[in-house]
DNA sequence: AAAAAAG
């Protein structure tokens, strides 16, 4: 077995891979390192979770050793899809070049410019860019490209999707001719294909097995509920999330929880805090020291809860996340792999947890068949009490108070409600959000008995307040809504501290009454 | 059908 000290890496180097813990470089690692080192052009195809960063940062610091950068003039460049893992990929440079003096400089959008040009013109060995802030500095004049002696760009199949691959090909043909190239992708599509012929020089070529499409590490359910109304579908799902989230208990300490849309992270993210659960979300509309302060406080255990868009879904390292949760499932079957990843992993155990209606069917069968396996269906926890809201898969569609049976997880999910034509979303915005207000008032009421206190930090007449205004003012309150969604954290109890033994007065009646 | 990224 190599060890990362057979790798010929830089001695600085090597020492800050000792000091971060590291003795056995994973496979992408050993794999991409020694050609990477040689100067040959690399083709990593691995996914997120595989150790991929490390596979081209320690060699890039070992190529950068000797020389120094000139102003405006970087040596080096690492493309990243997203503003995160951009980042992200800096704090791994700075752990691993904290032994040499090799500087680099983070140019994301969403922050000022400034700060970004002065290191710039100061010099920097390694920029590493998302690519429209990149051009933009390019474009002012004050970036020049012709001295990059290595390029990499990471996930360039998510560059694909993200349509940046047109500006990937202009940054590829504003670097010399003769630069190296490390190219990593998660999967070979066509386009990602054309463009390392194109770019690369006889790449070396590592492929590491996907990481498990689900690795064993993690325990996955799905549950299924059918709402008997359509503009029902949104509440039942929130309500049945958090009685997820109670069942779990203890062993929950933190988790993410994905929905498809950024309007749904916000409106899930407030209801769960209405509800005391620690919760924050993030998503590409919040301004980008939000999403930085909000992650940071997740990694560092302050936040529990994570309520997501697929921002978070890839690249990001969460470590230790305990589970994973989709409000809804994703409409890419890629994307459930990559969300479910994000627990379960450095051999850890992870739960992932499902919640599908009858309109995801089509989705759920292509995750299935991706997965190659069946998402063991869960009954719904106790303490969710079944409404009028959210029943359990039909079984039989006339048994309309028939709520209460817990029994049932056949697949019959084509029993249904599902009146086809209406395609459209089952409630709009506005009302999506004064419902997800709504929810909680009623709440503090019914649930004085419940030992934790969890309601108390709840500023109850300002959201009266709020819910008028947001009635009035449609859906297209974002800003406002994000500022009363920071700020909980320290009136909330210690989501861990909680007992989750679930309780019915948790769903009060006028909660499914309502609307 | 949605998210992300340059404003």
């Amino acid at each position: 077995m190599t060890k990362f000290s057979d790798l010929k890496l830089d001695p600085k180097v090597l020492s800050a891979v000792a000091d971060a813990g590291y003795e056995t470089p994973t496979p992408i690692q050993a794999g991409a390192i020694p050609p990477a080192l040689e100067g040959k052009d690399v083709l990593g195809i691995a996914q997120t979770g595989t150790g991929k960063t490390a596979s081209f940062t320690l060699p890039m610091l070992t190529l950068l050793r000797r020389g120094r950068a000139r102003a405006r003039m970087p040596r080096s460049l690492v493309l990243c899809p997203t503003r995160e893992l951009a980042a992200q990929v800096a704090e791994n440079f700075d752990l691993y070049a904290k032994n040499t003096k090799l500087t680099r400089a983070l140019l994301i959008g969403g922050v000022s410019f400034g700060e970004q040009d002065k290191l710039i013109d100061k010099g920097v060995d390694v920029l590493i860019a998302t690519p429209g802030r990149l051009l933009d500095h390019f474009e002012r004049g004050k970036l020049i490209l012709t001295d990059v002696k290595v390029m990499v760009v990471d996930e360039a199949d998510r560059m694909l999707d993200m349509g940046f691959i047109p500006d990937i090909e202009r940054i590829f043909q504003l670097t010399p001719f003769t630069r190296q190239t490390l190219f990593f992708s998660a999967t070979m599509a066509p386009e990602i294909e054309r463009i390392t012929n194109t770019f690369l020089h006889a790449p070396v070529r590592i492929e590491v097995a996907r990481q498990a499409t689900t690795s064993e590490n993690i325990t996955q359910k799905l549950v299924e509920i059918t709402p008997a109304r359509r503009d029902q579908t949104a509440k039942a799902k929130r309500e049945l999330l958090r009685a997820l989230i109670n069942a779990e208990g203890e062993t929950c300490t933190n988790a993410i929880v994905f929905c498809n849309r950024k309007v749904d992270v916000d409106i899930v993210a407030k209801s769960l805090q209405k509800y005391g659960f620690d919760a924050a979300p993030i998503h590409g509309d919040l301004d980008q020291s939000q999403r930085m302060r909000t992650l940071d406080s997740f990694r560092d255990g302050s936040l529990k809860v994570l309520v997501a868009s697929d921002v978070a879904a890839r690249g990001l390292d969460i470590p230790a996340v305990s589970h994973v949760f989709n409000y809804d499932l994703p409409m890419h079957a890629e994307d459930y792999v990559h969300r479910i990843g994000r627990t379960g992993r450095a051999g850890r155990k992870g739960t992932a947890i499902s919640i599908a209606v009858p309109q995801d069917e089509k989705f759920l069968s292509q995750i299935e068949s991706l997965v190659k396996m069946e998402i063991p269906r869960a009954e719904i926890p106790e303490g969710f009490e079944l409404s009028e809201g959210a029943q359990q898969p039909a079984r039989k569609r006339d048994d309309d108070k028939g709520g209460r049976s817990r029994g049932g997880r056949g697949r019959d999910r084509d029993r249904g409600e599902r009146g086809g034509r209406d395609r459209k979303r089952e409630t709009s915005q506005a009302e999506a959000v004064t419902e997800a207000q709504a929810e909680a008032p009623q709440k503090a009421e019914a649930k004085p008995a419940e030992p934790e206190q969890r309601v108390e930090a709840k500023p109850e007449p300002k959201q009266e307040d709020d819910n008028k205004s947001r009635r009035s003012r449609g859906g297209r309150n974002r800003r406002e809504r994000d500022n009363d969604v920071v700020g909980m954290g320290d009136h909330v109890p210690d989501f861990l501290t909680v007992s989750f033994r679930p309780s019915k007065t948790e769903e009060p009646a006028e909660d499914s009454a309502e609307s």
